[in-house]
DNA sequence: GGCTCTCGAGTCTAGTCTGT
DNA sequence: ACAGACTAGACTCGAGAGCC
């Protein structure tokens, strides 16, 4: 099963293919005669139609809420308005095991394939070829970069104050069967989990149990299952607690029994942090440059989904949140580092 | 004493405007 | 096309009041 953010990775992928590949004639067509005709899609096409098969209404029924990247949206839009799906299902339903069609039988249906396949990418290169467009995708990435910059540079201030930290990375959410089911559960779903993670944040300021918290990072999605969810990398003082995966389940414990009740429910990464390859949580120190980077790359994930598919917020809310940055350190109290 | 809630100042996100 | 400047509104955080 992949990942989300890989089929939307290779949705973006393949918009940019058809954009580059302007003179791919999508099928070679040969007739050869006694009303036999040849229909060969190239591998563009193919690529085409196995993404719209396997993707589309997946991901549209999986994102009710959600407004994609502009390349993707490009894709869905143009997918949609040509209906290709339609002559991609009636065409499998012909169960053809060659490419050979008859001109007074089945070619018909592939004719009318073609000229889809054909109208779809024609409107995939215009969209994306229009100055509104680009002006959509640079401000886009823009912003991406600079919200990730602004990150690095928060996780970069922590390390300058705290020799070590422990990370813990947590996802609060709730219960299965917490999903929206009809369009009045958005606002009401919504707003109770922005309020419980207003609540949850606002009382880690002076629970004993975030005592050594220095640092957070989140982010606010929803998810077909889980519903409405925050992922959520908290930093806490390495000099001061140890135990990353039993401060990670007390944390969730707190979210479970404090802020939502029964209909709770977190994932604990910290728990499951050996079936990482690259694993950037738990204890790091600040000259530990392999974990850092691996830490870097779970705190830009939070970013690229955001990238993907952000999240139409009813409430024109935030989906993505940190702390503040730290002031550099002033006079020289303590041992100095060493490395 | 420990925890929650509220307030206000400052910071951050997300987006637009404008000049080069 | 690109990047700096600016803005509205959401959010963070220190401080203090109130509750149990």
């Amino acid at each position: 099963m992949k990942k989300l953010s890989e089929k939307l990775f290779e949705i973006e992928q393949l918009v940019h293919a058809i954009i580059e590949q302007g003179n791919d004639p999508l099928y070679t067509v040969i007739d050869q005669g006694k009303g036999v005709v040849r229909v060969t899609p190239t591998p563009l096409t193919k690529r085409l139609s196995s993404t719209v098969k396997n993707y589309l209404y997946p991901l549209l029924n999986q994102f009710p809420i959600h407004e994609f990247n502009p390349y993707i949206n490009a894709f869905f839009r143009s997918v949609i308005n040509t209906n290709v799906m339609e002559s991609i299902e009636q065409q499998a339903s012909l169960n053809k095991r060659h490419n050979r069609y008859q001109t007074d039988g089945d070619y018909p249906v592939m004719q009318e394939l073609m000229t889809r396949m054909h109208a779809c990418v024609d409107q995939i290169r215009a969209e994306t070829k229009s100055a509104a467009f680009r002006t959509i995708i640079y401000n886009a990435n823009r912003l991406s970069k600079k919200n990730q910059d602004g990150m690095m540079h928060y996780i970069d201030s922590l390390f300058d104050h705290y020799s070590k930290l422990i990370v813990v990375r947590i996802d609060l959410g709730y219960q299965k069967g917490n999903h929206i089911i009809n369009q009045a559960d958005i606002p009401k779903k919504y707003w109770q989990a922005r309020s419980h993670f207003k609540h949850f944040l606002n009382n880690t300021r002076r629970n004993s149990l975030f005592e050594h918290l220095v640092g957070n990072i989140w982010s606010f999605e929803y998810g077909p299952e889980k519903g409405f969810h925050y992922h959520l990398i908290l930093f806490f003082d390495g000099s001061k607690v140890r135990q990353d995966v039993i401060l990670a389940r007390m944390v969730g414990d707190y979210w479970v029994k404090c802020i939502v009740g029964s209909q709770g429910r977190i994932w604990n990464c910290n728990a499951n942090k050996d079936t990482y390859p690259d694993c950037g949580i738990g204890l790091i120190h600040f000259s530990d440059t392999e974990k850092r980077e691996h830490l870097n790359q779970a705190a830009a994930y939070l970013i690229k989904i955001d990238h993907y598919v952000r999240m139409l917020t009813p409430g024109d809310g935030r989906t993505f949140g940190r702390g503040e940055i730290l002031p550099p350190k002033t006079g020289n109290i303590g041992r100095p580092r060493s490395k």
